[in-house]
RNA sequence: GCUGCUAUGGCGCAGUCGGUAGCGCGCAUCCUUGGUAAGGAUGAGGUCACCGGUUCAAAUCCGGUUAGCAGCUCCA
C-alpha cells in the first residue's frame, strides 16, 4: 500500500501501482469525469500516470488552467487525427493550447475552406465517440526519427532531431491508429471531448519564420459542455460588436477610402472632436509638468536619417521621396520625431544648468508597414503621437524616468485603461545585428539602467526579448484590443546611443563634456491607436468630457423650438459645446432611441411643462430619466462631469 | 509581404441555371404635434469596387488591380 496525500491534505491509502485515474475515481464519480490532469508532487502528468510510491495527487480538471490546456491539447490531437484520416497525404506540423482553445498547423496542397472544416469537425466526432485512449510511448531518438521518416513527417524529423542530443528518450502519444510527437500531457481519453469547434483556418508561417513554407492553421476551441462552448462562441460574437474598426465605422468616427490607400483613415468630425480633446489634454498636463514644445518638419534630406541610422536601419519602412541615384537632393518623410527634436538640443551649446530639457511635440509620422500589417486604427501608415525627449544627466535619469511614468499612468487612470494594461521591457536580441546599433557593453548598460529602474519603481514587468528599439531598451505599455491581440500603447525608452550619434553634449559642473542620456516617450501613445482602444473600451459609449455629442436637446413639438434653442444658448454661454437640437418631426420615444443608440450621454427633453417652467427633463445615457431641474442646474451637473473627466 | 475569405444605393443584406437590379434601415417631402427605445404615406438614390477577357448577352464565369476581414510575419 502507498500514501497519497490529496490536495485537501487528506491521507488516503492505495494499492501499489494505482493510476491516478483510479484514485480520481475513488474520490467521486464527479471528479472522475471532469479530470483532465494530475499534479503528482509537483508536477504535471497524465491521468494515467502509475503510482508506485508516497505521493501528494491534486487532481486538475477543466476549471485549472493547465486542465484547460491539457484538454485543449487533447483536442488538437484529434483534430490532426481527423485530418490525417480524411487527407493522409497532409503533413503534420505543430499543434498546441493556446489562450481560448488550441490550433494545429498543417502542411496541406489542399486549401481547408469553411466545408471541409465542416467535414474534418464530423470525423472528430467519430473519434470522440471511439472513445480512444491516450497512450504515452517513449522513443530512442534514432528509432522516433526513423518512425517519422517512414511516415513522411519531415516537420516532426527536423523536431527530432533538435531535441536528439540532450540525450533525452522521446515521447510520443498513441490514440487509436494516431501516433504524434507529443511531451504531454493530456487527457485519457477522446470521450471527454464533449463540445469543440473549429473556428477558422488561416495561414502561419512554419516555425513563425517567414523565410519558410506557409502552413495551414486551424484554429479550434473546446469545452466539456455544449452550453459552455455556445457562451464561449456568443462572446467571441459580443467581442466583435465592440470592435473599433466596425464601431468606429458605425459612429461615424472614422472611415477609409479605397483610392486614398491602405493605413490612411479619414477621421470625421467625431473623430476628430475626440483626438482633439485627448491633445488638448495631454500638451495642458504635460505643460504643467515641465515639458517645453517644439514644432519640427515633417520630413528632412536623407543626410539626417544617415546620421541617425535610420538609413540603413530602417528604409524599408520610411516614405522615401526622389532617388539617390538621379536626384541631388533625396528627402524621407519622418517615421520618427528624435532626430528632429534633437536639433533644438543642439541649437546651442548646452550646460547641466539646462538639464533636465523636456520637449514635447505633437508628431505626425509615416511608416510604410507591409500591405497586410494595416488594422483600422490600431495599425496605420500615418499617425500623431504625443512624443517627447528628454535630455538630461545620469543622476537625473531615474527621477525623470519615474516622472514619465506617472504621466503615463495618470493619463491611464484619466482614460480608464489603467487596469487593461501591463508592462514589457523590452530587451535586444544580442543574435540580430541587422536590427540594432551598439555593442554588447552598450546594451548591459543601457538595459541595466533600465532593469534598476524598473525593479526600484516596483514595475510588473515581463521581459520581450528583441523587442527593443534599434538604438535602446523600452518599457512598453501594452494593451489588448477586442480580440485579444495586443499591441503597444505606451512607450518608454531610455537611448545612450544617438546622443552621441549627434554630438549631443553638455558641459558638466566639472567642465568637461558629456552625452546626455535621453529619455524618448509618449504620454498618451499614438491619438489613432489610443482612440481606438477607447472605442473597444466604452463600446462607443464615451465619458462626458470625451463624447463628440454631450447634450442633444430635444422639443417634443414644433411649438418647443424656441425654448429648445434657448437652453442650447445657455449651454453654449456656460461653455459646453457639442449641444445639438434635433427638431425633426418625429415622436419623442423615436428620437429617445435614436439618441440612446448614438450613445449621447444627455439628452433633454422639453415640452409644455419645461418651456413654461425654464426647466430641462434630463436622460441620462443608460439610466433613464432623471426627472426635470432648472437649467442652471443641469449646467452644473454637465460641467462638473467635464471637469472631472469622470466614467459612467 | 504571405495564406484564406470578401466587395451590390449612406449602412446592413437578397439576387437561383449568365437574360442590363430588389428588401430593411437611413435620407427627402407631406400628414401626424406626440412625454422617455421605432406613428403613417409618398419619393429620391445604384455605370453591382476598378481594369480586362469569355459570351448574342456578365452583378453572376475567368484573369489582374485596389480596398476590407481573419490569421501569420513585421511593428523605431
Amino acid at each position: 500500500m502507498i500514501k497519497i496525500t490529496l490536495k485537501d491534505g487528506v491521507v488516503r491509502e492505495y494499492e501499489n501501482g494505482v493510476s491516478v485515474l483510479e484514485i480520481a475515481k475513488s474520490l467521486g464519480a464527479g471528479l472522475y469525469k471532469a479530470a483532465c490532469l494530475a499534479e503528482v508532487n509537483g508536477e504535471k502528468c497524465d491521468l494515467r500516470t502509475v503510482l508506485n510510491e508516497d505521493s501528494s495527487v491534486s487532481i486538475l480538471t477543466f476549471d485549472d488552467e493547465d486542465g484547460k490546456r491539457a484538454f485543449n491539447h487533447t483536442c488538437s490531437h484529434v483534430l490532426a487525427q481527423a485530418v490525417k484520416r480524411l487527407f493522409p497525404e497532409v503533413k503534420l506540423a505543430i499543434g498546441p493550447s493556446v489562450d481560448g482553445g488550441f490550433y494545429y498547423d498543417f502542411d496541406s496542397e489542399v486549401a481547408f475552406t469553411p466545408e471541409i472544416l465542416v467535414k474534418i469537425e464530423g470525423e472528430m466526432k467519430k473519434i470522440v465517440k471511439e472513445n480512444l485512449f491516450l497512450e504515452k510511448v517513449e522513443l530512442e531518438p534514432e528509432e522516433a526519427i526513423s518512425l517519422m521518416e517512414e511516415k513522411g513527417e519531415t516537420y516532426k524529423v527536423e523536431l527530432i532531431k533538435e531535441h536528439a542530443d540532450k540525450g533525452e528518450k522521446i515521447s510520443f502519444y498513441r490514440q487509436g491508429e494516431f501516433f504524434e510527437l507529443c511531451a504531454g500531457p493530456h487527457i485519457p481519453d477522446t470521450s471527454r471531448l464533449k463540445a469543440f469547434k473549429l473556428t477558422s483556418c488561416t495561414g502561419a508561417y512554419w516555425r513563425g519564420d517567414s523565410k519558410n513554407k506557409m502552413l495551414q492553421r486551424i484554429y479550434g476551441t473546446a469545452f466539456t459542455k455544449a452550453s459552455d462552448l455556445e457562451a464561449h462562441l456568443l462572446q467571441l460574437e459580443e467581442a466583435k460588436k465592440r470592435d473599433h474598426n466596425k464601431l468606429g465605422r458605425e459612429l461615424e468616427i472614422f472611415t477609409t477610402v479605397d483610392y486614398i490607400g491602405q493605413g490612411l483613415p479619414i477621421l470625421l468630425p467625431k473623430g476628430t472632436h475626440i483626438v482633439q480633446t485627448l491633445q488638448r489634454f495631454v500638451e495642458d498636463e504635460e505643460k504643467k509638468r515641465g515639458w517645453l514644445r517644439t514644432k519640427t518638419p515633417l520630413m528632412a534630406k536623407s543626410d539626417l536619417y544617415k546620421i541617425s541610422g535610420h538609413w540603413d536601419h530602417y528604409q524599408d519602412g520610411m516614405f522615401v521621396l526622389g532617388d539617390e541615384e538621379k536626384d541631388d537632393e533625396v528627402f524621407a518623410l519622418r517615421p520618427m520625431t528624435c532626430p528632429f527634436q534633437y536639433q533644438a538640443y543642439l541649437n546651442r551649446a548646452r550646460s547641466y544648468r539646462d538639464l533636465p530639457m523636456r520637449l514635447g511635440e505633437t508628431s505626425t509620422l509615416f511608416r510604410n508597414e507591409a500591405s497586410g500589417e494595416m488594422h483600422g486604427l490600431i495599425r496605420v501608415r500615418q499617425f500623431t503621437i504625443s512624443e517627447g525627449h528628454l535630455m538630461c544627466t545620469p543622476e537625473q535619469l531615474a527621477d525623470e524616468f519615474r516622472n514619465c511614468l506617472e504621466l503615463t499612468t495618470f493619463i491611464l487612470k484619466t482614460l480608464g485603461l489603467y487596469e487593461d494594461v501591463s508592462y514589457r521591457f523590452s530587451q535586444w536580441d544580442p543574435d540580430d545585428k541587422d536590427k540594432y546599433i551598439g555593442t554588447a557593453e552598450q546594451w548591459a548598460e543601457a538595459q541595466g539602467v533600465m532593469k534598476k529602474i524598473l525593479d526600484d519603481l516596483n514595475v510588473n514587468y515581463k521581459i520581450g526579448i528583441g523587442e527593443a528599439a534599434f538604438y535602446g531598451p523600452k518599457l512598453d505599455i501594452q494593451i489588448k484590443n477586442v480580440h485579444g491581440k495586443e499591441d503597444t500603447l505606451i512607450t518608454i525608452q531610455i537611448d545612450q546611443m544617438l546622443a552621441e550619434k549627434f554630438g549631443m553634449e553638455y558641459v558638466d559642473k566639472d567642465g568637461t563634456k558629456k552625452n546626455p542620456y535621453i529619455i524618448h516617450r509618449t504620454s498618451i501613445g499614438c491619438y489613432e491607436r489610443t482612440l481606438a482602444l477607447l472605442i473597444e473600451k466604452y463600446a462607443g459609449a464615451f465619458p462626458v468630457w470625451l463624447a463628440p455629442e454631450k447634450v442633444r436637446i430635444t422639443p417634443i413639438a414644433d411649438r418647443h423650438h424656441d425654448a429648445a434653442y434657448e437652453i442650447k444658448n445657455a449651454l453654449m454661454q456656460a461653455g459646453i459645446d457639442d449641444v445639438s437640437v434635433d427638431t425633426r418631426s418625429e415622436k419623442l420615444g423615436y428620437k429617445l432611441r435614436e439618441a440612446q443608440l448614438e450613445k449621447v450621454p444627455y439628452v433633454l427633453v422639453i415640452g409644455d411643462k419645461e418651456a413654461e417652467e425654464k426647466t430641462v427633463s434630463v436622460r441620462k445615457r443608460s439610466m433613464g430619466d432623471q426627472g426635470s431641474m432648472a437649467i442652471s442646474d443641469f449646467i452644473e451637473l454637465i460641467k462638473n462631469d467635464i471637469e472631472t473627466k469622470v466614467i459612467w
